[in-house]
DNA sequence: TTCATATATATGATATTTCATATGTGTTTA
DNA sequence: TAAACACATATGAAATATCATATATATGAA
């Protein structure tokens, strides 16, 4: 059971509410497409997908040299529903992090 | 324009998401049915609602001797919808405050 | 004067950042 | 094929920044 105040923790951080909001757009993103959209240090963003991990709002999966995150297929609706809806009414908040994906040069070698 | 990160901040702490989600619920509340619901200091639930009126969450409007909170009107619809789907969502985290407000004795000589 | 509410200031508690380093996977090469 | 290497990601620990609380006191209405 997910806890709002657990939840809304998450999502009180701005690294991790862009996080969030670039997953609810993308459905998953490696950990160094996040570093590229948000152009921080790669410990910093690992750091909070860390928490919102352990908080059980994301969770991973590797692929060869690559972690994926997406939101925990147990997160509950009501809490997918505020994600979802914060992204779409949002877009001026991700909208020029989520061009970063696409127009410049991802640090992914896979890219 | 009421940042997403903004408005998250002001869920993050327990005193203050419950503030919000009672006034979700019952529409408008005075600062002593809140101090009753929530058994806290008179001081703590000001600053909170100070904190929430500051970031455009809450207006408040005098009654005489008594000051009622509600969802600032200008507040946006997406904001309003996660409030309200959160308060419906979780009752298990409010509806023993809000059964304080009618059980309990009031702290307000007005009830 | 009393009751309801707001706020200042000092203090304590938590969260975040940074740097260094560890782990884990795939690739090269001897 | 095993050692060495390169790249992606994770984490420990210290330094720093941010936030919440308590107490005392101020304001404002009846």
């Amino acid at each position: 059971m997910l806890c709002p105040l657990t939840f809304y923790k998450c999502l009180s951080e701005d690294t991790r509410l862009k996080i969030l909001l670039l997953i609810a757009t993308r459905g998953e993103l490696c950990v160094c497409d996040l570093t590229t959209a948000l152009q921080l240090s790669q410990p910093k963003v690992s750091r909070h997908l860390a928490e919102l991990r352990k908080c059980g709002l994301l969770s991973d999966q590797r692929k060869g040299k690559w972690v994926y995150y997406q939101f925990n297929p147990d997160l509950p609706d009501w809490a997918v529903d505020v994600l979802q809806n914060t992204a779409k009414n949002n877009s001026q908040y991700i909208d020029s992090l989520l061009s970063m994906l696409d127009t410049q040069q991802d640090t992914c070698t896979r890219s």
